[in-house]
DNA sequence: TATAGAAAATAAATATTTTTAGAAAGTGGT
DNA sequence: ACCACTTTCTAAAAATATTTATTTTCTATA
């Protein structure tokens, strides 16, 4: 067994009593300081975290010796000596996130400090619920561990992002990889060596988004993935939300409308019905059998083959058809985000996902539908703006969700 | 000025730094700890909060010494010399919940270990949005506080519940008693001299309804509140959501319907329009209208006249107009629950307000709308109850309310 | 370029807390 | 009724942290 890392071993409470356990508990907090607050002076802390100077001293110089923190420097003067500044290192650990798509997986790397130290997009990677999709993707992620540089290879933890119904806790997938008694992140654990989390591909985006962005705390954000699903990542506090099992956050399936249409879930009138790129693929086949024209299909593409991505490259070549499509769709999710607002109550709702991609040919009808369909008391603190982070989000969100969970301890 | 209760003292964090700040900290965990496991054994209490046991020791006997805790005697061996057991002093302090209706309040006393002491139902009041009717409020706050016994005088806080959009951190109502340019809890607190805090009716009452029953921590609760408005109240992790002005929630207004009613908001297709009291009242009228008889109106009832409580009354009567359209509301608001469900994942709905008294009259649509419109998979792990405080719940919830913000510090 | 003032770092003194060990108070078996 | 064993409680010893005082290092101003 390979000894463990000091990060490691500060977050697990294992063997540990009265004054060890209290430094140890007092090492977190000053990890989880210079985490969330960023490098600070040793009176910072000491005033911060209510411990002596000299108390503060000795544990930021063990800290210094795990290799944990380092001396940054000193600051410019506040007025009398100079003080230094201690922050985390950034190359001390390591953590992968793998965000599972249907035709390819994006994964990358980030460091303690949060750096995206890497990130292949798009590596080709065919999700099939079989042993040998699976065989594929363990096979993928252990080949990116072994193209890291050696300084890089300290990697604590691993989060995978699947599309579907997930239980965090119990590392259950429920629409892939579900074929084997064990949870899934045990085969993933036996697999890789490494602790490994599972997430729901909405969720995880939510996170990275929040966190890339203006990291103010305590904030309530939803986060809309918007593809052939939509899916919800609600971020409450800043923190995930997951509901009892884990299935929190079915915005796709709400019953918002009076159609016959029978969705994948089995029920009728669910908001994927009319609003998602499932949907928007086949009101797009009705207008073109009806007539309509649009500069994909003169091009010779079939009906048949028309993808997502057909549509939306074509609302930036102006194709009107697909514009007015597309708008027709930002008001339907519109009046659902609608629901949100009004429950919720939310600072900020992103639009993610591969349809955010025509910017505001989405953004604006689904802003008219919510000034339209929300109590406007409500809706005039929520500001809705366009993913930031686009393909990435999911990698990063990945990342820094196995990073929170290895320092939340336990 | 009054001198500052002990408990008071050592829930505010002023003029403390090293030593003292620690102790206080340390104060408050204990009693934290006691307040949500109940009463422990030093032993206990060292153990679960890494304190030494003569430090432990020593502090207990300090909060003795404060009145706020107190030696409940020896509890039955565990093999060795029995241990002395120590708790919450339940007389130590108490606290004030006022729950608002239209036509009444409720108001009642909560003593440090959550005990109802002294409830008065329904005592006479006209709510209206004027400083006379504000005026009369604090009168029968004030009445009741002076009607208490010596014993039951430190009362520390008070929470008044009011429907409508509120935002609890400001202390400001934007539905009634805003014609002050200063919070309306600043208000109350110059006119009573005691601390208030501020609250939204049904957040109340789902923070009653759940701390009521078998508290478990943790856990994701919505509370509906049916009467002639729809409102809800929202638990994650057992704590009260607000969104970010607090006016999270509005479930009544979501826009799920198709018809041409202008709802009080302003905007059509409101919830509320289809499945409140309001339009339980407004079908029922209808109906009659077009012909149907009801057991109430041959009794001599004018329709303009009408009131909720006579419909609700009239199903205990079996009166099949109204069981009628109570199962059609319920199937509505079943729907809109749905939403919800698939949204939050809950453990747990509980139906309350006046329309819940029509029992499984009105569950059981609901359950079934459930089972048709929310995703069975999310949908299972929900249970739906009815109220258990009934009327009390509002009293109870702001009771514990003004106890936890009072408790939460600062 | 001295020099007063100010903040940070650190050494020494003091205070506090934890450990350790032993006494007190039980239980249960023989 | 005694003894072995447990657990709680507490006194004294040891360890540890905070306070206080001092030194160091820096800025600003004369």
């Amino acid at each position: 067994m390979t000894p463990k890392h000091s990060i490691v071993e500060v977050f697990t409470e294992e063997n540990a009593t009265g004054v060890a356990y209290k430094n140890k508990a007092l090492k977190r907090a000053l990890i989880n300081h210079l985490d969330q607050s960023g490098n600070a002076t040793i009176s910072d802390l000491s005033n911060e975290l209510n411990i002596s100077a000299p108390k503060t001293t000795s544990l930021v110089n063990e800290l210094i010796q795990d290799g944990l923190i380092r001396d940054y420097g000193k600051i410019d003067s506040t007025g009398g000596r100079r003080a230094s500044m201690y922050g985390l290192v950034a190359e001390s650990c390591f953590f992968i996130g793998v965000d599972v798509k249907r035709y390819y997986i994006n994964i990358g790397l980030l460091d303690f400090k949060k750096n995206l130290v890497t990130v292949n997009i798009k590596v080709p990677f065919l999700l099939e619920n079989t042993q040998a999709s699976l065989n594929q993707l363990i096979e993928l992620i252990r080949n990116f561990i072994n193209d890291l540089p050696d300084t890089q290879k300290p990697v604590l933890a691993i989060c995978v992002n699947l599309s579907g119904r997930i239980n965090t806790t119990s590392g259950y997938s429920y629409s892939f990889f579900h074929f084997n008694e064990e949870p899934l992140t045990t085969t993933l654990e036996n697999a890789l060596g490494i602790r490994t989390f599972l997430e729901n591909d909405s969720r995880a985006m939510a996170y990275g988004e929040f966190h890339s962005g203006v990291v103010s705390n305590e904030k309530n954000v939803l986060f809309v993935n918007l593809d052939y699903g939509i899916g919800l990542g609600i971020l409450i506090d800043g923190k995930v939300y997951y509901g009892k099992s884990g299935f929190g956050g079915e915005f796709g399936h709400i019953p918002l409308f009076h159609n016959e249409l029978i969705c994948q879930c089995g029920k009728k009138g669910c908001l994927e019905t009319e609003a998602s790129g499932q949907a928007l693929i086949r009101l797009f086949r009705e207008k073109i059998e009806q007539g309509s024209t649009s500069s994909i299909m003169s091009a010779g593409m079939k009906a048949e083959d028309l993808r997502l991505s057909d549509i939306i490259q074509s609302t930036r070549n102006e194709d009107v058809l697909s514009i007015e499509l597309v708008a027709n769709l930002g008001e339907k999710i519109g009046r659902g985000l609608a629901v949100l607002i009004n429950i919720f109550n939310p600072e900020l709702v992103v639009l993610g996902g591969t349809l955010a991609e025509t910017g505001d040919y989405i953004r604006l009808p689904i802003r008219s539908a919510l000034n339209k369909y929300s109590l406007s008391l409500v809706n005039n603190d929520t500001q809705l703006h366009l993913s930031r982070l686009g393909e990435k989000s999911g990698v990063i969100g990945g990342c820094l969700i196995a990073r929170s969970k290895l320092l939340s301890s336990q």
